[in-house]
DNA sequence: TCTTAATTCAGTCAAGCGCCTTAATCCAGG
DNA sequence: CCTGGATTAAGGCGCTTGACTGAATTAAGA
């Protein structure tokens, strides 16, 4: 295997080339229907292995894909982590989930790949779980749930931990649609990026805000919240 | 190709075995990631061109597996919105959205595949095209976002339509995580579907009625909800 | 200038795939 | 009981795939 050349020497280019083009023909197909073969010769190698050569297998070259952008992300977030630090608003701390992904997909320059890509990636049944691991190392994510956990005392822990969950497939998958809505040029529900991005934080700080129907321990509890119904026909 | 044997007959069986064993491998290891010829074996039969017998292409099998059981949360789901009709409140249409589908997956004997067979073909990009469409058949969806509409209407038709699509993404990958979770006999963060079913409502209902920070048609606006912060650094 | 290690080229090979064919097998209606 | 259409068994064909290999080509340093 190559060793990691970061720079600009003559193995990191055809690196470079390797990840673009596996991010774009990933995002357009899906992972598992695209094989290294295919993704050697996008990326203009006449090796069929040039893949198994740089990256071992495919699982390892798209975390290579992942890592590359998460690095920009998570840069951004601790930018918005510092500025947010203090606040005592649910809303500014899901502003710090949602921007820091919403402005680096807004500032590459289109045709962007990266936000169906992840959305294959994480849906992929072996992928997912490399994938969440390398999410959970990121200290600035950390500093957010534990800011959300702070804000909201009341809400037991299961819950705090679904909504984060819902969080992140809100995050992952409406970013995935509208960039697919953008590319096969059809109509997108916003019109940019930042009103996406302001979209998201509207839903996801609700979903954190909302009021928890208690859950009786076990058995029938006293209601669940739904209208009356008994037995409409 | 085989007449649609709907019953009993000897190719209906066959038939029902193959869309089993799709669900099932399909649910485990992606929709791309499996063969034709596994699917076929897996259903018992010697023939490997089995699944293309019965039903002519991997997009048919996925379409019939999908068909087979929508059609019992349509049924479901026609009931809720019968019970449901008149209502004024948006947590009982939102009801509506999920109770059906989170009622067949209780109903089903576990283990269950259906949820994250679902989120796998909604994903799969070749995929996801003529599964919305069949979701955008449903009169009985067509009724409840009919109310949702019309108990919000102040609420831009971009916004709602983008909600909506939340919902979906919601329901369809909140199920598929648990089901998985339930299947790798890890922690699920809620003890039963129904309790799932409830944290959804809940969460789901926030989403619809979560004010909407308006975003200027164009240009910078006054705000974007976000905290002050201008350079952190 | 000359090494030399890294990289790319240009193939090979067995395994598995989709698609197709032919021959058995089944079973409902005559 | 027989027959004909539907279904299943068994296997072939051409192609793609992942994995691998040895020779050619770079390019950076001695």
């Amino acid at each position: 295997m190559a060793g990691s050349a970061s720079a600009s020497t003559r193995g990191g280019e055809t690196r470079e080339q390797i990840l673009a083009a596996a991010e774009r023909l990933f995002a357009e197909r899906g992972v598992a229907a695209v094989s290294n073969r295919q993704v050697s010769e996008a990326a203009g190698q006449a090796n069929n292995y040039a893949v198994g050569y740089h990256f071992g297998s495919k699982t390892e070259l798209v975390l290579a894909v992942v890592r590359k952008h998460d690095q920009s992300v998570e840069l951004r977030r601790a930018e918005a982590v510092a500025a947010t630090r203090g606040s005592e608003r649910v809303r500014d701390w899901v502003h710090c989930l949602v921007r820091p992904t919403i402005d680096y997909l807004a500032a590459l320059e289109p045709p962007t790949w990266l936000a169906r890509f992840l959305a294959q990636a994480m849906t992929e049944p072996s992928l997912r779980a490399p994938i969440l691991a390398a999410n959970d190392g990121s200290p600035t994510l950390r500093e957010v749930r534990a800011a959300l956990t702070r804000l909201l005392p009341m809400q037991p822990e299961e819950v705090r931990d679904e909504r984060s969950a819902m969080a992140r497939h809100l995050l992952v998958h409406m970013c995935a649609e509208r960039e697919r809505a953008l590319h096969e040029g059809g109509e997108t529900p916003r019109a940019t990026w930042e009103a996406t991005g302001t979209g998201l934080i509207d839903a996801i700080t609700a979903v954190f805000l909302a009021p928890a129907t208690p859950v009786p321990p076990r058995g029938r509890g006293p209601s669940d919240g739904s209208p009356r119904r008994r037995r409409a026909r």
